[in-house]
DNA sequence: ATATGATATGGAATCGTTTCCATTCTCGGG
DNA sequence: CCCGAGAATGGAAACGATTCCATATCATAT
């Protein structure tokens, strides 16, 4: 039924070693025979087991990505670029969604581990450090994206969130704006964090004093930019513009903006972060601070293949990406009122 | 270094049959060696390999899901949906994207034949059958979601693409539009030919006449949307409607339309379909048709592992999901003109 | 003519499991 | 007291590759 190298061997009158050598291109092999060989194989159909191949010591070829929840239009890109770098390499991608709950993200980790995968990247995952010790002490290189583990020894693909935020903030201190809220993140991560702070920095250099009550955490969705967009409308005196911790919170706030009456961008201005493929299709176009996702994902796979063959060792490195912010419809300057 | 099943066996006093059968509870254990065997897997921290699984003929607990790109937003939710009851089955997924290039595609199916995948999920791939055919030849299960080919060893999973299209220009019709336009999908697709055929019943059944010069083909993207669009506006008299689609076709459409100085839905409706995330969160909302994405990817996979583990056989099945029609805002009745 | 090093090839061990088969215990019934 | 069936266990043969090591054939330099 199935056929395996020793048909191969015996199809073409040589011994497995030899077939072995041919296909993999080791060795010494006469012309001639390899001729043989590779007219056996493909007249049999035959595909070489990877299980086995991994098995002698050697690398399963595969690689575990481990993500939130791909329905979130952030990792898609992401998950984009991770495939195109590994398709190339010949490495082939495992998807894991553990929707950031700690007990999926073990039993994900734990499968992987079982298929005995060369490397794994992490994506937004909690800042638990559990499952990468876990791999590292297998040995197993991993790569941590849009995430800070303080860890000596994994490779890290970031965006500068600092730098993202102060920009975005400067763009609205520009038009005009002095009373600016945050639609904040998830508090507990790093990433949610920076961005406050380079809001907090971008306020400061331009001499605006900082206003707690300006700061709504949440997490990273639509429903919590909703929300929590309601409660800055209610301050007094009322917001004129919204730094929002990501995409998802700053279309939330803008629809619960229009459905509090006011108008986007006229009454109040909005910026993002992430510059996901709806931002540029809703009306008005969102103005956001752009990461380059797919690169990004395949800078993480870059990365990982390095560590996998051998080709980088020592201490973690970073990859730090500087965004870029994109003006479209949403900020406006912000006419002085009587 | 790496610990195995033997290192289990030692560290327990056992044998290595024994350590196999406490870990898949297979044959006679007496309580006692159970506990000490588990004790000493755990105390070593020790994980089976798949790879030697899988190779002892059994199975590698693994299925590939094929797609065109995970980054157009049909597909996050059916990758999604197939994941759930993959995890839930201790299945392990594949994910690769084909662009639609058949070249890539037969990259990515050999890459799963050389992994020893248990299954294959194929999205919205070509119709080409080579693929399939050599997957089937080695014993493989393949469903195919979204595509209809015409194989008799296939499970299939769809939605009632017809009768979608009746409901969406049904709608149209009752809202008393009468200058119905299609911008169509891609037309080598069985998905677009049965959707504008659902149209043209559709249209037949209200006694309209059914005009070629409504019926414009592209591809199912955004930017084929706002090219179709852009013809459509151009026909005498102009369409009051049309019918995407799908809904990146009819997002493109509209922001054609608004670019071309017409309001939606004053001027002119639109309907799309599949009912992706961002249909609700546009202004105004997308009036579409609604797949139940994700209960369909987990619908796929579940019918994979039927077939994988026996418990189902003979000919391909077919499961055909009825879509709803979801009014929303960018539709709305035709005011009779003077 | 012989030593030498490159070229070619195959046998067999190995990777880490599952599973077949053989063996040893343990009991309850005759 | 013995016997047979179930309970409990371990040894060893697969599974399908890679690779080490041994062996054989050359051509060429000495």
């Amino acid at each position: 039924m199935k056929v395996t190298i020793r048909d191969v061997a015996r199809r073409a009158g040589v011994g497995v070693a030899t077939v072995s050598r041919v296909l993999n291109g080791s060795g010494y092999v006469k012309a001639e025979t390899r001729e043989r060989v590779l007219a056996a194989a493909a007249e049999l159909g035959y595909v070489p087991s990877q299980l086995a191949r991994g098995l002698v010591g050697g690398l399963s070829g595969t690689v575990g990505l481990v993500i939130p929840d791909i329905t979130n239009p952030f990792f898609p890109l992401i998950t984009r670029g991770v495939e195109d770098a590994a398709s190339e390499a010949g490495y082939t991608v495992f998807l894991c969604n553990t929707d950031n709950d700690p007990g999926l993200e073990a039993h994900d980790v734990q499968k992987l581990r079982e298929r005995r995968v060369d490397g794994v990247i992490f994506v937004g995952t909690t800042e638990r450090r559990e499952s990468v010790d876990r791999l590292l002490a297998d040995g197993i290189p991993v790569v941590v994206m849009d995430r800070q583990l303080n860890h000596a020894d994994v490779d890290t693909v970031l965006v500068d969130n600092l730098a993202g935020a102060r920009a975005a903030c400067r763009h609205l201190i520009g038009l005009g704006h002095r009373r600016i809220a945050h639609a904040a993140g998830h508090r507990s991560t790093r990433t949610g964090q920076d961005r406050c702070q380079g809001y907090r920095e971008a306020l400061e250099e331009a001499g605006i004093a900082f206003d707690p009550a300006c700061v709504a955490w949440g997490d990273f969705t639509y429903e919590s930019g909703y929300r929590v967009c309601q409660v800055l409308l209610g301050l007094t005196p009322r917001p004129t513009a919204i730094f929002a911790g990501n995409d998802l919170i700053a279309l939330g706030a803008i629809r619960a903006a229009e459905d509090a009456g006011l108008a986007v961008p006229d009454d109040l201005s909005v910026v993002g972060f992430d510059d996901i493929q709806m931002a540029a299709l809703v009306r008005p176009g969102l103005t956001t601070v752009r990461q380059p996702a797919r690169e990004m994902g395949r800078m993480a796979m870059t990365m990982l293949l390095q560590r996998i063959r051998g080709e980088a060792a020592g201490p973690g490195r970073r990859h730090v990406y500087q965004p870029e912010l994109i003006v479209r419809g949403t900020t406006r300057r912000r006419e002085p009122h009587a």
